[in-house]
DNA sequence: CCTATTTTTTAGCATTTACTAATATTAGTG
DNA sequence: CACTAATATTAGTAAATGCTAAAAAATAGG
């Protein structure tokens, strides 16, 4: 008997914000400006275009990833440029990338 | 449109691919899931003691995930065990481990 | 067969999600 | 100020999700 519980995401808060994370990403659309955010800031108006889907559309999709500390963005002028701040996030980009494309693996 | 764009989730199959299995696993219930089962194959009912909810509940997580062919399972008489098969999966999780734990992040 | 155990499936319902269309806001420009 | 461009927000609706409770399958043993 484990009585220390090991499940290896060590704490329910571990899971938790795991999931609420992956949930975030696990939107094509989503998965899709992080994929075009992981290399560089980018206007909504050329997100848009990278990605292809009505503006509000985008714009909601990225309040999402906004609201749950994913993607952070800086405003200029008339435009608004949202960028991936957090380290841990690129690695996890790189990370799927990885394991879900034309790759060896290991 | 999609001139030889390069958005490193290389293709739009790609992306829904990726996709369709971080929903499969942005549910806490089913994330925990994966973290008991990233170290040992185990039956239903262990599967039950371990997470914590109704056998019900779990066994409806665990077909999504079997769906999504993230789980594979064996039968063994009276009892089904599951346990993961990619070890792409297992990669996946354990990065989530190094990105949601104490982690150094470098 | 009858029964117990383990697991799956179904039904019903409340909640959440995702989209479109329309409108509002913000900032720059003449 | 009026006008345009960029972005955000709102409202409405259709679809998907997650849960509980109940019923069905599958398997083993007497």
């Amino acid at each position: 008997m484990e009585t220390p519980e090991v499940h290896n995401l060590a704490s329910d808060a571990d899971i938790e914000r795991a999931a609420r994370c992956l949930k975030a990403m696990s939107h094509p659309l989503r998965l899709k400006i992080l994929c075009v955010l992981s290399t560089e800031k980018m206007s909504v108006q050329d997100i848009v275009e990278k990605v292809g889907t009505s503006q509000s559309n985008i714009s909601q999709h990225l309040a999402i990833l906004r609201e749950k500390d994913i993607l952070n963005y800086k405003k200029d002028a008339n435009r608004v440029f949202y960028y991936i701040d957090d380290p841990r996030m690129l690695k996890l980009i790189e990370m799927m990338r990885l394991v879900f494309c034309q790759t060896p693996t290991f």
